[in-house]
DNA sequence: GTGGTCTAGACCACC
DNA sequence: GTGGTCTAGACCACA
């Protein structure tokens, strides 16, 4: 796992954002199990209270489970995963047109922009991210 | 004006963001003056050294100027509004796109889903949104 | 307030109990404000941080509310603070039958042993505590 | 012996509760021998040293006794058993007393919402649970 | 002064 | 070794 972190935020929600982020593009399979709190937080560079903090977090998200004293596993409940990365999918699209539309653009304007943006430094069209979008996790 | 704060962000940085917005909207038209300090205040039931803050921020921004006693006034470079309008937009799409693609969901598919989301609650159709993002400030 | 933690359990999660218990009888009105974490935590004698903990576990629960910099409130939503009442109060008797039950205690016969112990030591009778339990809130 | 456990307490505790209430409710009858440390922990699915410290920890209690090479067995003292079926009937309704009361619901309140709770979901009424209390075990 | 965050370091129960 | 809790002490942004 890399670890980057900014400034402005605080470290343990930026810890939360990137496990969340590792679990849901499959770098933490459902059921597997997580490294333990002490070498998480020594990859990561940060203090174990610190990682503790986010892992629990994640944990009262019901992302997490934990076994007491046998570590902690991602939890196995795949629904829950597609869940989650469908809630944050549109809270981003939620949080973007009201971005812009705070700037005077329109939805209908944004489109045209997105589109514009992306054509500009496109992916290896044709290739479908779409597709993948699912399968990491199934 | 209306304002509307939210709890989670510093409150001076929210002030920032609608004043930005007001001037890229046109409620605060180019060259026009601003309120006093005290007025804002009063106005946005905040704290006057908090509204200071944001002013002063603005003011480093470039979007106002002080008149040394005539109190503030609005930029009257249109090409640095339009420009910042833009960088701002720029910027919003970049991070979108970032917090996608973090989410495992390419270019193509979040363009896909921003036009289904679009057309899921769409704005009057025809009026150009996209002729508004200029007009206002020419 | 009285603090009486014992060492069987996290002390933050006895905090969390004793706060919810001054809540809902009344000692900490609805809409009230809290005293600073710093306060609470030298009237509880316990190190600020542990009180930070069992305050913000109040804040996800919804019954309080933080202001940034001005301090935390109690919520103003005094149906939460009802429902919450109903909660626990239900929870706890599902506990107590299920607990009665595996002695092998049935539930007429556990109504039966509760009638006994209440009048053994009883509390001044007639004066309708009933009547207590929602007018604090009220 | 159907065993489940929940991760927020300790297992051997759980373990404790679940044998005192087989040895409450007839299923390890006074007398009787225990099947072996080893054939219980993989009954329950735990590792043997948790089983081990759950008997060590019945047996100071008294309710379970070592014959040295012949295995442990129930206590034959049914007087022991009866008095620690009291002893755990009246923590528990000392327990909840306490508990209802801290919600601000006196004792006669709680009886009441008890007997409704009971009404709501009754079972087979009539069949004196309160006599099977003693039965098995004499 | 307020809440919030982070570190360092210790201790504990559990397995 | 694992997760969890607690303390002590420091620093920060905010109002």
């Amino acid at each position: 796992m890399k670890w980057v972190f900014r400034g402005d935020r605080p470290i343990y929600a930026q810890i939360v954002e990137q496990i969340q982020r590792g679990v849901l593009n499959g770098e933490f399979p459902p059921g597997s199990g997580m490294p333990s709190v002490r070498a998480l937080a020594l990859d990561a560079g940060v203090n174990p209270n610190t990682m503790q903090k986010a892992l629990s977090e994640l944990e009262t998200q019901g992302l997490l489970h934990t076994q007491r004293t046998a570590g902690r596993t991602v939890t196995e409940d795949k629904n829950m995963i597609i869940q989650l990365k469908e809630d944050l999918a549109i809270e981003h699209i939620r949080v973007f047109l009201e971005g812009m539309e705070s700037l005077g653009i329109g939805k209908q304007e944004t489109l045209r922009l997105l589109e514009t943006a992306i054509l500009a430094v496109p992916e290896s069209v044709g290739a479908g991210t779409g597709a993948d979008a699912g399968t990491e996790v199934n």
